[in-house]
DNA sequence: AGGCGATATGTTCCGTCAGACATATCGACT
DNA sequence: AGTCGATATGTCTGACGGAACATATCGCCT
């Protein structure tokens, strides 16, 4: 009883300025290139085109003191990426915030979930 | 010392389905149309188009078991809006969700708003 | 009856963003 | 030297969303 079948997905969106916030699609793309060691090959991934993933890691770089994805150009596999020792503190902290802010919001999600017609959710896009 | 100048805003959204999700953006028209009495006042307040502004109600009241929204056409003064008691409901949880969110999230985002280059923000638009 | 002010709804237009292509560049390795 | 695979960057075009504009409708009040 008192099935929980999908109590709503939580997106946290933190917002610096009115030109950079941090949101799921960089903290995932993030995660993406430290497990691949690739821009490209995380934005396969997560079907995104390589140019939007080029151009997000810009702007990540460009936020930060320092940037969180160090790039490398050729060489044997042709080059690659991988979080700074700074990337791996912004996504820690992220994931950390998320997971927070979910399990504290928990029980007024799960009130709404109940006032919503149905709620079908399937895959996690995006 | 340890100013805090702006740690950063925290948006949350709460994704019930690929269709609907309800975020600052329909919150704030709720609350609005609560204290305005009015979808177009609530609107433009807000710097939003009545065409808009109307386009998430409609979604809102479909998207839950009941409106959340009471609308009248005609009268004295042309008409109005005011949240249903499903509405009252719907804004007062996702409040106390975003508060509950940001208050136990405010540790990493803090930390991570110390990290970032700058981040200077004025006003609180959307 | 007519006016007023708000809801209701359609149409058109335009700026923006994302995707698709197209290259250029780099550097270890064979 | 040439290959390979990934980063780096530019151009173009189509789709989407929002703003602007235009009406229609409703019902109490004067």
């Amino acid at each position: 009883m008192t099935q929980d079948p999908s109590p709503a997905r939580v997106r946290l969106r933190l917002v610096f300025s009115p030109d950079f916030a941090l949101g799921p699609g960089k903290a995932d793309l993030l995660e993406g290139i430290a497990e691949t060691g690739s821009i490209a090959a995380a934005g396969r991934r997560m079907g995104m085109s390589y140019k939007r993933a080029w151009s997000l890691v810009e702007s990540l770089n460009a936020a930060f003191a320092a940037p969180l994805v160090a790039r490398s150009r050729g060489g044997a596999r042709g080059g690659g990426a991988a979080l700074t020792e700074m990337g791996e503190r912004v996504l820690a902290h992220y994931r950390s915030a998320q997971l927070k802010a979910a399990t504290a919001a928990k029980e007024d999600v799960e009130s709404l979930s109940r006032l919503v017609r149905i709620a079908p959710q399937d895959d996690q896009a995006d």
